[in-house]
DNA sequence: AAAATCAATCGTAAATTTGCGATAAGAAAT
DNA sequence: ATTTCTTATCGCAAATTTACGATTGATTTT
């Protein structure tokens, strides 16, 4: 194997996908997400048996890997699905199971 | 959303696939055993930079999680994917992304 | 039998992750 | 202007992950 620069692009970026999706709660999230279209933070503290401060720790990650975007609501914060970089992972993990 | 026992299950499952591949470390083990069909402990440890200890303990957690199995063939092991649970993985990813 | 080879495991240190309660920050409603 | 509502952030503890060198165990070669 090569390992080039191109290579370890690659890989660290799937790897980071992975590490965004390598907790069940964040998966549930965005399971979540894909479904409701996008609802509120307030939405998933009712759904997932966690402190407020935890689910809002996952979207925090969610959003700095890419996976979702926060719209402002005033005084609530709507979360959707960021369709670009969704798309983006899904090619990556494809490409990975061939 | 229901939140059922199915449900839970099969984020649990797809979460432990997430974290296997969430180092970019084991991307490329896996990348590696993919193009070669086979390798061995020492081949891994002269493609990366990293401890032969290291490497085989990420070769440990890829075993845990299923992705990947080792053939005795003494005094050396061949690693191998595990055409089985690969595909189990990679249908859980496809359908997480629709 | 002794030395060499290969890979797993142990022990340990540093960094990261996960979870919580408490607090802060922002806008809306009273 | 004060209170309320919603969410982010801070500070902290516990657990997990990552990496390494050293050691161990098993097998092969000498």
């Amino acid at each position: 194997m090569k390992r080039d620069l191109e290579t370890i692009k690659y890989t660290k970026a799937l790897a980071n996908f992975a590490k965004a999706l390598a907790h069940p709660t964040r998966i549930a999230i965005l399971k979540h997400l894909e479904n409701q279209t996008c609802c509120f933070t307030g939405d998933l503290v009712d759904v997932f048996p966690l402190a407020q401060s935890t689910i809002s720790q996952h979207l925090k990650e969610l959003k700095k890997v890419g996976l979702i975007q926060g719209e402002l609501k005033p005084p609530k914060i709507k979360y959707c699905i960021n369709q670009k970089n969704w798309k983006i992972a899904k090619t990556l993990f494809q490409d990975f199971f061939n």
